[in-house]
DNA sequence: ACTTGACCTACGTTG
DNA sequence: TAGGTCAAGT
C-alpha cells in the first residue's frame, strides 16, 4: 500500500486500526484523501472485507466518488459490495430489508418535507385545530424536534400544560399514525427506525453489529443524536471507528447537530486515537488568515490555527454595491475580467449566498450577460407540481396505502372526484380501519354518482394495470405508460400557456432522468428508482464539470472548493442572518469560515446599501457585516474606487426611478421609456414581435406583462424553448 | 365540481 | 414577486 502522498499526521490516520480514531481535519486539510486512503489500507492489508466496511458521506455524490476512488487504488479488488453512503440511504437500505419485523413492508415510502406538511395540514383540518401559532409549518418543526430528542408520542403529554402544547402533541400522535397507516415514513424515521429495531431485537442488532466491521464517518461535526445513537449502538461493541470532523465548520446546529458528539466520542469509546490535520493544501496564507481571524473570535472552539505551504496570494476583494442588482453586476464584471487572469473556466467561479431568495437577482443578471451558470438547490425539481404528481401515481404502485399520494392524484387529472366523493372514500376506510385505496375495493356500494363510480374504477383500473407491470418492467417504461395514459403532452400542451409548456418540458425531463438512471442501473426496479429520487441531496445534482458558474447556498458549499469563490450579501441581518444570541451568531461565523475556506486562490466579498425583499419594490437600507470588520485590513482590498465613481449618479438613478414608480401610480398608461432618456429608445415590446436573443436565438414574443425596462417578456425560442425575460435585461433585438 | 380573482403572507440553512 | 386561501361565479 503506497502512502507516500500523505503527510505524516496523514499516514498515522490511515494505519491507526486497532483503536477508535478521531480525526480534527481542518479545511482543505485533505481528509477526503485519508478517507479513502484508509478504506483501501483496511481491505488491502486484509483486515477487512469491503462488504464488512461502512463509511457514512455527506451527499450521495461523495459516496460514489470514493468508491471510484477507492476501487481505482484496489484494481484486484471488488469494492461494489462496500457499504457507502449518506445516514439517510443507509438507514434506508438497512430498513427495506427489515421493514417487516417493525411493522412495514419494505415499499414503504419517504416522505419529504412537502409530503409531511401536506399531511400535518390535512390533519389540522381534519380535526378542525385552530389555535394561534399552531400551523403546518410550526407543527412540522416541533414534531421534527421531537423526533431528534428521541421523544415519541405520548412521551411528552404530562408535562404539557397549555392548550397549545396539548394540540401539538396531539398533532405529533396523529401524524405519527398516519404515517404508520400510510407504510411511510419521514427523514427522522429513517434514523429512529433502525434505533428501535435494535433496541427491541437485539439478535439484529448483533447481526449488522458483525455486518459492518469497521465504520468511518465523514462529516462527523454534525451529527445530530439519532445519527450519534445509530453510530454508538453499531461500533461501540468492536470498537473499530474513524471519525472526522472539524469544529469550525459544525453549521448544523440548527437541526440538532452537536458538536458534543466530538466530545462524546472520547467517553463513548475508549482508548481514542485522536489526529489533528493541521497542514491546508487548498488555500492561500492570505484566504487562510482571513477566515481564521473571524472564526477565531469564537469563544465556544478549541484553539487552533491552520497552516499552509501555498503562496500569499492576492488579497481578498471587498466590494460596497447600492444594491442587490449591483451587487449582480458587479459579479459579471469580476468574472469577465476573471476569465483569463485568474481562472479560465466559468466552472472555475462559485457564488455563495445565505439564504436561496439572493439567488434571483444573480441569475437575471447572468441571463443578461450571457454567463452560463447553474444553480444547485432552490426551488427543487422534484418539488414541482407536475414531476410530484407523477411521482406520486408511481408511489402509489408501490405503496398502495401510501395516502398523501392518493390524496394527491385521486383527481388529478380532473376525473370528477371532488372533496365530497372524497370525504364518502375516507369515510368507508375510518369504517374499514383501512387505506382510502383498500376502500376502493367497495366503490359498488359507495354513495356517489355513477359517473364518480365509473371515474374511480378506471383510476383503480390504472394503478392495478401498473402494479402488475413493477417487478418486471423497468421504470422508465412504467413511468412512460403512465405519461401516456393520462396523455399529459395533451393536457398541458393544448393549453398553449407558457408555464404549461413548462410543465410538460419538465415532464419529459423527468422520463429522461428515469432513462438515464435504468441505463446507469440495468437492473432496478421501480422501487429503487422512488428510493434514489427521495434521498438525493442537493449537490447530487449538480454537475460540477459543465463549464458554468455555479450558485449555492454556503451550507451547500460544504465539502467542496473552487478557484474563486464569491461570498455576498454580507449585511447584519442576511450574513449573519442572526445576531441575537451567542450560540447562533458563533454558527454564522462557521459558516463564513466554510465559505471562505472553500476558496483556492480568490475571495470576493460584497455587501449592499440597499436590498429589495419580497420581490417588491421597497428598498431596505442594509448595514455592512461585523464579519467584515473582523478581518485585518492588510488582508483586504476594497473596490471603492469605482464606487465613489458612480455614487451620486447611482443614488440620483434611484431617487428618479422611485420618482417615476410614483408617477406612474397615477397615471399607468405611461412608461419608463418615454420618460426617461436613459432607457433605451427600443425597450417597448408587443406580443408577436419576432426577436433574437444572444443565447436562445430567434424567438416569437407571447406575453408581455408590464410596460418599458420593467416588462416581462414570455418567449417562444426556436426548438419550443419557452422562457420568461425581463425587457430591460433581455438585450433582444427585434427583427419584425 | 371546478375556475377565477382578490387578498394575504412570506425570505432560514437540508436529508 | 408568488404561492396559498377563500369566496363568488360558472
Amino acid at each position: 500500500m503506497n502512502l507516500s502522498q500523505l503527510n505524516s499526521q496523514q499516514v498515522k490516520a490511515v494505519t491507526q486500526t486497532s483503536r477508535p480514531v478521531l480525526i480534527f481535519a481542518g479545511a482543505g486539510s485533505g481528509k477526503t484523501r485519508v478517507l479513502t486512503h484508509k478504506i483501501a489500507y483496511l481491505i488491502n492489508e486484509n483486515l477487512f472485507s469491503p462488504q464488512n466496511i461502512m463509511a457514512v458521506t455527506f451527499t450521495n455524490k461523495a459516496a460514489n466518488e470514493m468508491k471510484v476512488r477507492v476501487q481505482a487504488m484496489l484494481p484486484q479488488y471488488n469494492i461494489h459490495s462496500m457499504n457507502v453512503g449518506t445516514f439517510h440511504s443507509i438507514a434506508a437500505r438497512i430498513l427495506r430489508i427489515e421493514a417487516k419485523i417493525l411493522g412495514f413492508t419494505s415499499g414503504f415510502t419517504i416522505y419529504d418535507t412537502d409530503d409531511t406538511q401536506k399531511l400535518i395540514k390535512e390533519i389540522i383540518n381534519e380535526y378542525q385545530i385552530n389555535i394561534q401559532g399552531i400551523n403546518p409549518k410550526t407543527a412540522r418543526y416541533y414534531i421534527s424536534k421531537m423526533k431528534n430528542a428521541f421523544k415519541r408520542p405520548g412521551d411528552t403529554e404530562s408535562e404539557m400544560s397549555s392548550n397549545k402544547d396539548k394540540q401539538m402533541a396531539e398533532i405529533y400522535r396523529i401524524y405519527q399514525e398516519k404515517l404508520v397507516s400510510s407504510n411511510a415514513m419521514d427523514f427522522d424515521d429513517l434514523l429512529l427506525h433502525p434505533i428501535d429495531l435494535f433496541v427491541n431485537f437485539p439478535e439484529k442488532l448483533a447481526h449488522y453489529q458483525n455486518l459492518f466491521e469497521y465504520l468511518l464517518v465523514d462529516e462527523y461535526q454534525d451529527t445530530n443524536s439519532p445519527q450519534f445513537e445509530f453510530i454508538r449502538m453499531l461500533a461501540s461493541h468492536h470498537q473499530n471507528i474513524t471519525v472526522v470532523g472539524d469544529d469550525d465548520q459544525s453549521i448544523y446546529g440548527w437541526r440538532g447537530a452537536d458538536v458534543q458528539n466530538i466530545l462524546n466520542f472520547e467517553q463513548i469509546f475508549t482508548n481514542v486515537e485522536i489526529v489533528k490535520l493541521e497542514q491546508n493544501y487548498r488555500s492561500s496564507k492570505n484566504i487562510l488568515e482571513a477566515a481564521h481571524s473571524v472564526v477565531a473570535t469564537n469563544i465556544n472552539r478549541a484553539k487552533k490555527k491552520l497552516w499552509t505551504d501555498n503562496d500569499t496570494g492576492e488579497k481578498i476583494s471587498v466590494y460596497e454595491a447600492l444594491d442587490e442588482r449591483d451587487e449582480a453586476k458587479y459579479m459579471v464584471s469580476c468574472i469577465q475580467k476573471f476569465v483569463g487572469r485568474v481562472k479560465n473556466n466559468f466552472n472555475d467561479y462559485a457564488i455563495l449566498y445565505r439564504t436561496n431568495a439572493q439567488s434571483r437577482a444573480f441569475e437575471e443578471s447572468f441571463i443578461r450577460s450571457g454567463i452560463p451558470y447553474t444553480i444547485v438547490g432552490g426551488t427543487k425539481f422534484y418539488a414541482r407540481k407536475e414531476i410530484k404528481d407523477i411521482l406520486a401515481y408511481l408511489r402509489l404502485v408501490i405503496n398502495e396505502k401510501d395516502e398523501v399520494s392518493f390524496d394527491r392524484i385521486i383527481n388529478f387529472p380532473s376525473r370528477g372526484i371532488g372533496e365530497t366523493t372524497l370525504k364518502k372514500i375516507k369515510y368507508r376506510a375510518s369504517q374499514l380501519g383501512s387505506s382510502p385505496w383498500d376502500a376502493l375495493n367497495g366503490i359498488a356500494s359507495l354513495d356517489i354518482r355513477a359517473q364518480q363510480k365509473k371515474s374511480l374504477f378506471q383510476f383503480k383500473g390504472l394503478i392495478e394495470n401498473l402494479q402488475s407491470m413493477r417487478e418486471t418492467v423497468s421504470p422508465y417504461k412504467i413511468a412512460k405508460s403512465l405519461v401516456q395514459y393520462l396523455d399529459l403532452e395533451n393536457y398541458y400542451v393544448i393549453q398553449n400557456s407558457p408555464e404549461d409548456v413548462d410543465r410538460w418540458n419538465n415532464i419529459e425531463e423527468l422520463l429522461l432522468g428515469i432513462k438515464t438512471f435504468c441505463d446507469e442501473n440495468p437492473d432496478s426496479r421501480l422501487s429503487d428508482y422512488l428510493e434514489n429520487v427521495s434521498l438525493q441531496t442537493d449537490i447530487d445534482n449538480w454537475n460540477s464539470s459543465a463549464n458554468a458558474v455555479t450558485l449555492m447556498t454556503v451550507h451547500s458549499a460544504k465539502g467542496l472548493e473552487f478557484p474563486v469563490v464569491f461570498i455576498t450579501g454580507l449585511e447584519e441581518g442576511l450574513f449573519p442572518l442572526w445576531s441575537g444570541d451567542e450560540r447562533n451568531m458563533e454558527e454564522e461565523k462557521r459558516l463564513f469560515y466554510v465559505g471562505m475556506t472553500r476558496a483556492k486562490l480568490k475571495v470576493v466579498l460584497t455587501f449592499a446599501q440597499f436590498r429589495r425583499r419580497y420581490g417588491g419594490d421597497s428598498e431596505i437600507p442594509m448595514l455592512k457585516s461585523e464579519f467584515i470588520k473582523l478581518i485585518p485590513e492588510h488582508l483586504i482590498i476594497s473596490d471603492t474606487t469605482k464606487r465613489k465613481q458612480w455614487d451620486n449618479s447611482a443614488i440620483a438613478y434611484r431617487d428618479r426611478i422611485q420618482e417615476i414608480r410614483a408617477h406612474m401610480h397615477k397615471d399607468p398608461g405611461s412608461s419608463l421609456s418615454k420618460q426617461n432618456g436613459s432607457y433605451k429608445e427600443d425597450g417597448n415590446y408587443q406580443e408577436g414581435q419576432i426577436v433574437q436573443h444572444k443565447m436562445w436565438g430567434r424567438g416569437k414574443i407571447h406575453d408581455v406583462e408590464g410596460v418599458g425596462e420593467k416588462a416581462k417578456l414570455t418567449i417562444v425560442f426556436t426548438g419550443n424553448v419557452t422562457k420568461k425575460l425581463i425587457a430591460g435585461y433581455a438585450n433582444l433585438k427585434i427583427i419584425e
